[in-house]
DNA sequence: CCCCCATGTGTACGGCGTCCATTTTCCCTT
DNA sequence: AAGGGAAAATGGACGCCGTACACATGGGGG
């Protein structure tokens, strides 16, 4: 009957990672009900402990969720690995930069699109948010989902697609306009667009993106 | 001692405008705390009058935050039109229609800047968003911040700054440009830029949304 | 004039976040 | 090996929230 690390016979006290099972609970809720649905006692009752258990873990509910929305962050990052990672090679390198842009602004439309719990989650957190005391370990992936973007911009100017220079700042553009997108696609005036609308739209932003630097 | 409309003695029952008593309280909710902030009991308390009594005009907490959500997209419209209206005069119809789009793209940003709650409120809503059940009345304003940004970009295709065409669709791109910017401006990974700078990426979004179209 | 029904009240329930005191159990020290 | 201290979890309580149901009220139409 063991849950969990370790010998312990796990019926009461000492859980073996509570913590972790907490945060497992809450990307749980998140991805079903949005960041609204990470509710304390809820993860407490899925981890099977009572709910002050959990202020063992973290100070507030706040603090549960700020970990959650890392994680959900991570989630992110992950899928615009994978996609990066499963792209068929190019005739050329910069055809090859091209399509890398392409590809992380799919993965992001599509994480949002099939991910909206952890995504609505990831942002828009709270209203008063300078959480980010600390650099809140990221832990999981080694990139962030916004730099997994700068780095596919910056082989669109190694291989001469973009002119070099404007960098600082272009990956504002391009993430501020995929990330409005998704946004809109989710819960904005385009909610009702089906998806392969959406995508051509995404499609004609990268080729924005590209053109317009 | 007549707090609200007519000759009654408002000491309890009939108090003359509720439904409008709560909204107005719900969205100075909104304001100072976003859409978390739209709590039930506190509207109820500050029209003076029972937490039942909402239930009379609110199907739930939910319904009223709705209508707060609706007044907020409208506070937005509102802001974009005041922006719009105090234009100054430019040499060429043509200018005219590109500082048109800016003062969208800037009101549209200072609004997500000074109202963040409301900005809040106005997106992002809940999880299950399927809400626009009919039409939901917008009441005050006449056109949406969406239409605001549309007519917008008819004009520079009728002064021929932009090839006609492709208006269908090139709304969308704007539109998630600029509202992808605000949302990091507010709470994403640029939620620290200080607002001139924030200003001058909204200045190359813009940029891009002409050329690009 | 009187009755009706829209509007607001009262009472109540369960769920939530969080505080405080208490118990249990691991493990480190002597 | 015995024991003690702290970490981890429990138990109970409080106030706030949304919401359901029954009840009171009083202004306006018959």
């Amino acid at each position: 009957m063991g849950t969990a690390r370790g010998h312990t016979t796990r019926g009461t006290y000492r859980h073996g990672d509570l913590r972790r099972a907490l945060l497992d609970a809450g990307v749980a809720l998140a991805r079903v009900g949005g960041p609204d649905a990470v509710v304390l006692r809820e993860a407490t009752r899925r981890a099977g402990v009572v709910p002050n258990a959990a202020y063992r873990h973290f100070a507030s509910r706040r603090a549960l969720l700020r970990a959650v929305r890392a994680a959900a962050l991570s989630a992110l990052a992950v899928a615009i690995e994978t996609e990066l990672a499963g792209m068929r090679r190019r005739r050329s390198r910069a055809d090859f930069a091209r399509a890398g842009l392409r590809a992380v602004g799919a993965a992001y439309l599509r994480f949002a699109r099939t991910e909206t719990g952890l995504f609505r989650t990831a942002f828009a957190i709270g209203a008063e948010v300078p959480e980010a005391d600390q650099a809140e370990r990221t832990g999981n992936s080694g990139l962030s989902a916004f730099q997994l973007l700068g780095t596919a911009l910056d082989r669109l100017v190694e291989t001469g697609v973009l002119p070099a220079g404007r960098r600082p700042g272009a990956e504002y553009l391009a993430w501020s306009a995929v990330h409005g997108l998704a946004m809109l696609v989710i819960d904005g005036p385009l909610c009702r667009l089906a998806p392969a609308d959406a995508d051509a739209i995404g499609e004609r932003l990268v080729a924005m993106v590209e053109k317009g630097l």
